[in-house]
DNA sequence: ATTCTAGGCCGAATCGATTCGAAGACGTCC
DNA sequence: GGACGTCTTCGAATCGATTCGGCCTAGAAT
């Protein structure tokens, strides 16, 4: 809009130009910016001086990175589509507490996918100027991206993720507390128990939960949480769904409620949000929760427009972010944080009750 | 854990060493990863070997960015701490469209904060290695940050911040939307009704709204909304609140609801969560909804734990978001994307009602 | 057989800042 | 008055890759 009297730079200012401006040396000119090392008061002054005539934004930091090998900005690798993970209040809880973490570092975030494609994404886990990242879920790309990750020489995080490859872990008692919850059903009474479950592998196969599916399976929340609820019901089957959300749960509890005589007492869902789901399509049926039919979920988080007060295995989502974070903090300085297993509470809610009588 | 046979390099290896290995030069290595460019297969092959026998994990980021010129990462910029952005559900609708609109760059969603500290964080918006932003709201700070960006030469894309700065501007119908909220108000039958305003300056004053808050204020927003009402409701007053949140609408409402004599007969809150908040004081003080007492919200979101169907106007967060992304696009494709302003519906739900009869 | 063409590869410059050792200026102490 | 120490400043190397112009060689065209 204004014309730019003495610029005949037709390109942005860089510090060599304020330096010349200012007549020092470009290293002078750094250290005035910087703030480390000794310069006068005076020559700092001129060398502020001549950048703000220049209108010279301050060093570049993808110059500066390069230079100091640290970009001061931190991954988070999500296991799904970015968008997928704002719908996920767990994934948004953990990501809150990851922040809170890392608040140390002053460092950003960095939001990031691993899909596999790599061609996809012009910044992906392989290419991408950070410091350091946290892994959130176990995704079965996730020992590729682990290798390219020590290949980098960048530390990482996993959370809930069976790395087996020393990298520091955040994760919960899968097991243990689906085992409780379990038990929790089968003091109430109930006999005939289904599942609804987590993924099993990649390629996100929902249906039955059968044996092969199991054996190939390489997520490993979804593998502990089912052997929880093996040692009580070790015969309990169910469906997989396609991802943690209430329209699949909703599509999973209709092939579990489709028989009347075949029908669960209650359903074990490996999150609330599936377990939202599994109580709608119960309401869809007819069927009456808790009455008929006992619902419980993993997480412990509000479910948007459920009515019920979930009976569910509560895991602290925001502290194992945090946890997370503050791993991530000590592995960039030089430490070697240790793994950190939290445990779930059983919350109960109105959404259980005894099995109907025969 | 395991000995590196034939590793002398101490550090990570380079394409340089790389190239060395292979027996051609970096510029042929450089062209073998980055595909541009012509290189026989068998060449090609070759340094792929020679990459893979040295562990070299592809080309730093930081270094191509630097050369490039750009680092594929767009930055949100959030007039928060990241955390309290996770914590609102318009603003995770917002990310969400961006995530959306910038999908075809393939480019990184980073994280930033504007908080006005310079040194606190090692990467703000002063210094990030990002190729565009997204600015979030309107804080007093946006001037300074916005000059900072043009300084830097980065594109940026301003949503619900009256930039007046010639940046494409995504907004919605602030004015408009209020003043049909407030005049479904008044053919309701409503004299008495008061307002819970989102924060009008940088500080975040909460309190009643005086004419030098409303003077002193910066937040587009909040004076754009207020001004719909007051087209209806010439002299409508009320408090300020610190923030979009259930728990400062809480304590606006209680302000507001105190002294029975004096007491509005609907509250119109610049939020939903405020209006959320206002609701939740009402049961406090034994105060029916809508019968005593109608409140309308603003954004249309489902709030955690509400029973009731909120009146508000839903104003299409996600679509904004997407729109912003475009933009973004568009700005990084050389063009000058147009600004773009959404319009909100009002959504009647079951929290208004005309007044109770005196 | 000679010239032209084009694919394939290399050398060197470049991106913009940081960092470290050395040199200069200035004042103090013996 | 000279040696020494400190405070500033400078020069040059470095970070790791990309890119552009040019050179070389093999095959095609005349």
């Amino acid at each position: 809009m204004q014309p730019e009297p003495a610029a005949p730079a037709a390109s942005r200012p860089t510090l060599a130009d304020v330096a010349a401006k200012a007549g020092v040396s470009a290293s002078t000119a750094s250290l005035a910016f910087s703030g480390s090392g000794p310069v006068s008061d005076a020559t700092k002054q001129r060398v502020l001086d001549a950048a703000a005539a220049l209108g010279y934004g301050g060093p570049d930091p993808r110059a500066r990175s390069l230079r100091q090998g640290r970009s001061g900005i931190v991954g988070v690798v999500l296991e799904e589509r970015v968008r997928a993970a704002f719908l996920d209040p767990v994934k948004i809880q953990m990501l809150d507490g990851i922040t809170e973490g890392i608040a140390p570092l002053g460092a950003g975030l960095l939001l990031l996918t691993d899909t596999g494609e790599p061609g996809e994404n012009a910044v992906n886990i392989e290419s991408a100027p950070v410091d350091a990242v946290v892994l959130i879920g176990c995704s079965p790309r996730l020992a590729v991206s682990i290798e390219a990750l020590r290949r980098r020489g960048i530390p990482a995080v996993a959370i809930e993720g069976d790395t087996g490859e020393g990298l520091p872990e955040i994760s919960i008692d899968n097991h243990q507390a689906t085992r409780r919850g379990a038990d929790y059903l089968r003091k109430l009474g109930h006999t005939r128990v289904a599942l609804v479950t987590l993924p099993f592998d990649a390629a996100r196969t929902r249906g039955p939960l059968t044996p092969e599916l199991e054996q190939s399976g390489t997520a490993a929340t979804a593998r502990d949480r089912l052997a929880g609820a093996r040692e009580i019901f070790p015969d309990i089957t169910g469906q997989v769904a396609g991802a943690s959300s209430i329209e699949e749960g909703l599509e999973a509890a209709r092939a579990l409620l489709a028989d009347p005589a075949t029908r669960p007492t209650a359903i074990i869902a490996q999150s609330d949000l599936l377990a939202a789901g599994v109580i709608r399509a119960a309401e869809e049926l007819g069927i009456a929760v808790p009455a008929e039919l006992s619902v419980i979920g993993f997480d412990g988080i509000r479910v948007d427009g459920l009515q019920h007060d979930l009976t569910t295995l509560s895991q602290p989502s925001v502290a194992k972010g945090r946890a997370a974070g503050e791993a991530v903090v000590s592995l960039l300085a030089g430490e070697s944080p240790e793994s950190v297993c939290f445990t779930s509470t059983l919350h109960v809610g109105d959404t259980t009750a005894p099995p109907p009588a025969r």
